[in-house]
RNA sequence: GGCCCCAUAGUCUAGCGGUUAGGACGUCGGCCUCUCACGCCGAAAUCCCGGGUUCAAUUCCCGGUGGGGUCACCA
């Protein structure tokens, strides 16, 4: 048996984390098993925009490598895999579930199925439909509809006896039929519900294995009835555990961003992606950019390679020690054996620490490849040559490749602002200003300017009148660069350059005695 | 509330009857250093509770408690 595994997104317009999470063991069980993974696409209730409801999530599917073989855009021997698509395979499954008996018109009004489920929340008992306006032959139906009534079909669920679904992750999972409701499977306007589309779709592209998160674990008994009566081969189910909020277990939300704000760790991520934006002119509504959306992680610099890492391990790990894996070595070792039961929280901290270990190894010039659009999105003229530069002295600085321009910063442009504390601190000291002024002066008197000699003769410079590098050194930083910390100050002076650096100086230097 | 799932430090996890309960992120302390970042060293911190089973339970069973998912003419 082939195997096959699909994701079916439901184009909302976002690519989310935890879909994201999903749709890699998808993809990696796939892959290791030789078989083939699947996009379907869940739009039953979307009228319109789907194409571009539907871009972001495919761009950022493509953005992560996580490629599909089947599905939008690449096509397959089961398109269309859209489900707006697909109405004439739904029709069909609803008619033979009706001429079976499986399934029933259904002529309730809304209004007499709340009294009805009213009646047993009073009575505390469990409601179950009464099947009071079921039609059971063609003359209920036209007794119903001479009512004014509309149908809806429902499935006819069995009242007795239990399901045991075996569950890859969970083990036997045992439910009571009694405990399912008849659920709707096509509206009073014809349209279909997901739950049927879904069984359809998954028997007609062949699906194995079905591999989703445990939020659906609950709609599986009506999903495997109608599997049953339309006489379909059962795939097999893999219920994964929810991707949850920060420092909580509940499934992670995009509409919660607020919420989420108040996890320190969250907002610390939050804030320095927002300061990257920033620094690119880009709107950061939360719809948008919001570390629960991938997007986000794009816009701000961070590798595919990391993220996947981070996810493969969010409810999955191979043993006590191993973390980090090439994508080979993910196809290799995954497993649903070792999928974890319980939600397993997103943490924004970890993801960062994964980011920075892959940006260590990434060579200087890919590096710099990759920071360019940033600097380009941010309006700045910058050289290749003092491009590779800047990315070279900042070395682990730049952790994200957004940070160009935050820890960057004052290597473009004539001025900088400064940290007021730093300011304070080292400029404001006593003495400073005009151990500043002087070294001013000496720097404006020299030629070279590269960071070897700057250093050798500072330190000359020093020597002569019995200083130490310390009584200048961070005031001189403060001045030239705005910023406390940063690269080796030498470095960082032959890169702003000598005229920049005496306009800087001279800035400060008027700004310190008011 | 019903049904279902789950339970090792703040977080992700290893463990599958006998371990000083291992690793990672984070936290704290130290080193390195012109600062910051990196790096290095070290530390604190975990088996939800109660019953069984057993010579022995974090590990197996039951119960409780707690957390989560789900209860639509959403997907």
């Amino acid at each position: 048996m082939t195997v096959r595994t699909r994701f079916a997104p439901s184009p909302t317009g976002f690519l989310h984390i935890g879909g994201v999470r999903t749709a890699l063991f998808n993809y990696l069980f796939a892959k290791q098993q030789g078989g083939r993974y699947i996009l379907r696409i869940d739009d039953t209730d979307q009228e319109r925009n789907v194409e571009s409801a539907l871009a972001p999530i495919l761009h950022g599917f493509r953005w992560l490598g996580i490629e599909w073989n089947e599905g939008p855009e690449v096509g397959g021997p089961h398109a269309p895999y859209f489900q707006s698509k697909r109405g004439a395979r739904y029709q069909e499954a609803v008619d033979a579930l009706l001429a079976s008996g499986h399934a029933y018109r259904d002529y309730a009004r809304p209004e007499e199925l709340d009294v009805e489920r009213k009646a047993a929340e009073a009575e505390k008992r469990q409601f179950q439909y009464s099947r009071r306006w079921m039609a059971s032959s063609a003359e209920d139906r036209a007794r119903f509809e001479g009512e004014g009534r509309k149908w809806v079909v429902r499935l006819k669920m069995p009242r007795e006896g239990k399901l045991v679904l075996p569950d890859l992750v969970r083990g036997d999972v045992e439910f009571q039929w009694a405990q399912e409701a008849d659920h709707v499977i096509q509206r009073g306007d014809g349209s279909f519900i997901y739950h049927l589309a879904n069984v359809v779709d998954d028997r007609d592209f062949e699906i194995s294995h079905v591999i989703r998160a445990e939020e659906h674990l609950s709609n599986t008994p009506r999903q495997l009835f109608m599997v049953q009566a339309l006489g379909y081969p059962m795939p097999k189910y893999a219920h994964l555990p929810v991707v949850a909020e920060p420092g909580s277990k509940r499934k992670l939300s995009k509409r919660k961003l607020e919420q989420y704000l108040k996890n320190p760790d969250f907002k610390k991520v939050h804030d320095h992606g927002t300061q990257i934006a920033q620094a690119m002119r880009l709107t950061t509504a939360a719809e948008t950019f919001n570390p629960v959306i991938v997007d986000f992680y794009e816009q701000v610099g961070y590798l595919p390679d990391a993220i996947v890492n981070y996810l493969l391990l969010l409810g999955w790990s191979l043993d006590d020690k191993t973390e980090f894996f090439t994508r080979d070595e993910m196809v290799k070792s995954f497993s649903l054996e070792r999928v974890q039961g319980a939600p397993a929280s997103f943490d924004p901290m970890k993801l960062q620490a994964f980011q920075m270990r892959y940006m260590q190894e990434l060579p200087l010039a890919e590096k710099v490849a990759r920071a360019r659009p940033f600097v380009d999105k941010a309006g700045l003229t910058v050289d290749d040559a003092k491009l590779a530069r800047v990315v070279e002295a900042l070395g682990d600085r730049i952790k994200v490749f957004g940070d160009i321009l935050i820890q960057g910063a004052f290597f473009f442009g004539e001025d900088v602002s400064y940290d007021e504390k730093a300011w304070q601190k080292r400029v404001m000291a006593p003495g400073a200003v005009d151990k500043l002024a002087e070294y001013r002066g000496w720097l404006a008197g020299r030629e070279a300017f590269d960071a070897a000699s700057l250093d050798r003769d500072t330190q000359a410079w020093l020597a002569e009148r019995g200083w130490a590098l310390g009584d200048i050194v961070h005031a001189v930083r403060v001045a030239a660069t705005g910023a406390a910390g940063g690269p080796g100050l030498f470095e960082c002076l032959a890169l702003i350059g000598k005229a920049t650096c005496i306009h800087r100086l001279d800035r400060a230097l008027a700004r310190a005695r008011g």
